[in-house]
DNA sequence: CCATAGGTAGAACGTTCGGTCTCTTTCTGC
DNA sequence: GCAGAAAGAGACCGAACGTTCTACCTATGG
């Protein structure tokens, strides 16, 4: 077990990561370059390329940070109280100062290429997101569990493009609104 | 009048802004260099230079050319007539192969600045098709023409990031089950 | 018939891109 | 105290980026 002591798994990748998802997220993926990032955690590129094989290694693993954090506000059991909460999250987010849409769809944008290593954790985060609602609207009773989450999905893209791209707090309430009206098709 | 009388308005300008248009939209705007555009297009790069002063110009032309054909499919009359046209228009072009979602969704994705041309293009944009849905829903009677503006541009938003990473025909058909029930808030 | 505009052809600009390289320093575990 | 991994520093690569340039050709309109 007892693997390297000091500096546990490498506080310049993390310093990396943090920094490329903060840059990624506000400005675009292409428009970031390698020398930005490196320059802005305060790394030298040798040590980048040390963690990192390329550039589109880092954009999914930048991805997977944005996947866990989503992860990590849901939680474990399922019905219509993880509903609730992992939805009132992203309502959250939505709303708070330097929104700029979501990131997986905002990526998807960029690379095109679905055999592209970065469109396919884009694929694979709305998949899981999908099944995710689709449990839990099973667990809550709804009669038509498939169908009603990728009714919920839309509704959560369209909150998350009117988030970044019109009112905030109008995108919050009406995708609230929608859930309950989804919810209430359940017992 | 008469100006020249030849090759119209340069034939080889609106070769430019096809091929732009279709190498943009189908791979992404950073991802497509002039070099690519004025290959594609069979000119060379002085031509280019010529017509357009730089590459943002011609993206925010590829955006007029997206809005200008979104603006004839919509048409002149207000009313539910024009609502249904206009999102029918739209769940056409989703359910249409190559479909790779909203053009101005996918360019303000990329272009984060709100002063950088191309993302005030996109606004223009959005504004533009709030205003004619509102404007819709007040004629067809509808007593929050505002409110449900933002909520009919939500499921609009939505319908086009379904279109191209989830099932477009699902997407249609909420879309088009949303307008209706916005439809039946009004007389 | 000549001026002019729009086109072609193609070299070249400086910058940035993603990525590789060598050399040295620092820290840890044995 | 020494081996070895992790990181710093920075030069370097070829390619692509957006952009500018000169030179020549070819239509038209006056």
């Amino acid at each position: 077990m007892s693997t390297t002591t000091g500096r546990r798994v490498s506080e310049a990748r993390e310093r990396l990561l943090r920094t490329a998802s903060a840059l990624f997220y506000a400005e675009g993926i292409r428009a970031v370059g390698v020398d930005r990032v490196v320059e802005e955690a305060g790394v030298t590129r040798a040590t980048f390329y040390r963690h990192f094989p390329g550039k589109d290694d880092l954009v999914v693993a930048y991805l997977g940070v944005v996947h866990d954090a989503v992860r990590d506000a849901a939680g474990e059991e399922a019905g219509a109280a993880r509903l609730r909460r992992t939805v009132g999250a992203m309502t959250e987010t939505l709303c708070s100062p330097g929104f700029r849409g979501c990131s997986f769809i905002n990526a998807a944008a960029e690379f095109a290429d679905p055999d592209s290593p970065v469109h396919r954790a884009v694929a694979a985060h709305r998949g899981w997101l999908s099944a995710l609602f689709a449990t839990d609207l099973a667990a809550a009773g709804h009669p038509d569990p498939d169908g009603a989450a990728a009714h919920l999905m839309m509704l959560r893209d369209g909150a998350m493009v009117a988030g970044y791209l019109a009112d905030p707090e109008v995108a919050r309430a009406t995708l609230l609104r929608g859930l309950d009206a989804i919810l209430d098709e359940a017992g």
